[in-house]
RNA sequence: CGGGGUGUAGCGCAGUCCGGUUAGCGCACCUGCUUUGGGAGCAGGGGGCCGCAGGUUCGAAUCCUGCCACCCCGACCA
């Protein structure tokens, strides 16, 4: 089983769903559209889930939990907000069941239809802001730093597995500031925090950037991104931290008081990542025998093989360089399991993305040596017995950064200038990746060349240097390149 | 909602055009023996409302009618 992993070349989506299914990650539920997140990928998750909530209490963030629920009207508090996401909504509409008089079987009882409708949270800034209205009340009060790890249901009409599901998992950060200086600041901060994240601990290099007006978080004065680059050329929208202005502020009446006695309206600022974060390390790393997990996230980062299955002296070297290994926090699976055999758990821990693989069989064994086998390139080393923990705790580093140098350079290979509109037609459908060209700054020539190429502006990168041009579409003037792509 | 496609065992599929014993293959699963340094071999075994409902026929997975579901490509989107 197990080998016939396609060629992404042939068909990505489907090359990417076999990488899903094949290294355990997740299940397609019996509800369409939503997943069923096996134990390893959810182990990934709650890895990501660590360093990132270990990120947010450095910088003075505390956790929450809000509802589930929302009532149908808080939606319609913030104009654009609504616009943005009404047309994805779950809603509630009765809250019990009952047996059909005709037998067939359960049905909505009609008498329990709900007074008010209740949204299944698509995103929760109205019902927090609804919460932060009652508990903002002076200068004293504030920032307010909340983030709440929860599920949130959008009813997307087509779905991928971790890159856009019915329902997903995600932290969302909602804060509220005296100042607009401060709650830029906020943002600016978690948009560096995300960066950081999945550059040094996805191994997954990102552009940073600002949303332009048409892309923008619905409600959001300003939307900053990271944008990734996936295998097949595509673009995938990492993570994005928004400036909210006063507007959720003045939707849900929330004022306080500074420290002159004056009522004002208070700074918002909300982000969010999600389990997508999950595709993209696929769609990044994964070659076509699995999945390739930076060691920062593996869940497993060292699995030991007894060939060709275990013994006592086997069992023995084992067990000694696995407590070594975890006493340097290296987390260590010994694979006994007599009943499989070497070639297998080779290729079932491949596939599931192990970082380092050890081998210890007799051979070896009378030679003093182990086999060391790292994923990432599939060489294999015999490192002297004695050197095998201080080799891997080497190993694990480079190959951290191996793989985010490698991921990188692919990136790079796929940044192409265009200056006119055939050549960046040409580029995005057939070379596809990230195109620099210019842009008038309008709406109406962003969708347009959208119409024309199916590309988007991912962002206005932060690190471009001004360099004056004409936009590719209508040839007015601009005064910096921004970064398109096909996106997810 | 438009355009294409597919429904046969847990998964992947053949068989359907041209109707004919008991519906087949690979993987997975169970039992036994032999194996074990890159997904073991052999033997035996279990598992099917052939998407659903009608119809034609001596006989339907196969032909006809209707329905349903799912997948892919678009519109939408983290």
């Amino acid at each position: 089983m197990a080998k016939e992993i396609t060629a992404r070349s042939e068909n990505y989506s489907q090359w990417y769903n076999d990488i899903v299914r094949k290294a355990g990650l997740a299940d397609n539920s019996p509800v369409k559209g939503c997943m069923i997140v096996k134990p390893h990928g959810f182990a990934i998750w709650e890895k990501m889930k660590a360093a990132l909530d270990s990120d947010f209490k450095r910088t003075g963030h505390v956790n929450a939990y809000f509802p589930l629920f929302i009532p149908k009207s808080f939606l319609s508090k913030e104009a654009q907000h609504v616009e943005g996401f009404a047309k994805e909504c779950a809603v509630v509409t009765h809250h019990r069941l009952m047996n059909d008089v005709n037998g067939n079987g359960v049905v909505v009882d009609p008498s329990a239809k709900l007074e008010e409708e209740l949204i299944v949270r698509p995103t929760s800034e109205t019902i927090i802001w609804d919460t932060y209205r009652n508990w903002i009340q002076s200068y004293r009060d504030l920032p307010l730093l909340i983030n709440q790890w929860a599920n949130v249901v959008r009813w997307e009409m087509r779905t991928r597995a971790f890159l856009r599901t019915t329902e997903f998992l995600w932290q969302e950060g909602h804060t509220a500031h005296a100042t607009r200086e401060e709650a830029v600041a906020e943002a600016d901060l978690i948009h560096e925090i995300y960066a950081r994240f999945a550059e040094d601990v996805m191994a997954m290099p990102v552009i940073k950037g600002k949303k332009t007006a048409n892309e923008r978080f619905a409600g959001a004065e300003e939307t900053l991104t990271i944008e990734a680059l996936m295998q097949d050329g595509k673009a995938l929208q990492a993570g994005t931290s928004h400036f909210l202005g006063q507007n959720f502020a003045r939707a849900f009446d929330v004022k306080y008081l500074n420290d002159s006695n004056k009522e004002e309206y208070v700074w918002a600022t909300s982000w969010g990542v999600s389990t997508r974060l999950v595709g993209g390390l696929i769609m990044t790393h994964a070659d076509d025998d699995g999945l390739i997990l930076p060691p920062k996230l593996a869940p497993i980062q060292v699995a030991i093989i007894p060939i060709p299955k275990p013994n006592d002296e086997i069992d023995h070297v084992a067990s000694k360089i696995k407590s070594e290994l975890e006493e340097l926090d290296i987390s260590v699976v010994y694979d006994s399991d007599a009943k499989k055999r070497p070639g297998f758990k080779f290729a079932e821990h491949e596939m599931k993305g192990v970082p380092i693989r050890i081998g210890i069989g007799k051979r070896d064994l009378e030679q003093n040596q182990i086999e060391i086998a790292r994923r990432d390139t599939k060489e294999k080393k015999l490192i002297p017995l004695d050197k095998g923990v201080g080799y891997i705790q080497n190993l694990l580093d480079e190959m951290q950064s191996d793989i985010f140098n490698k991921a990188r350079t692919y990136r790079d290979d796929h940044i192409t200038m265009a200056d006119n509109m055939e050549s960046f037609k040409e580029i995005i459908e057939d070379k596809g990746g990230f195109v620099y060209a210019h842009w008038d700054g309008t709406t109406e020539s962003e969708l347009k060349i959208k119409e024309l190429t199916k590309a988007t502006i991912r962002c206005i990168p932060n690190d471009m240097d001004s360099d004056k041009g004409s936009c590719i579409l209508t040839g007015e003037p601009s005064s910096k390149r921004v970064l398109f792509a096909k996106a997810y």
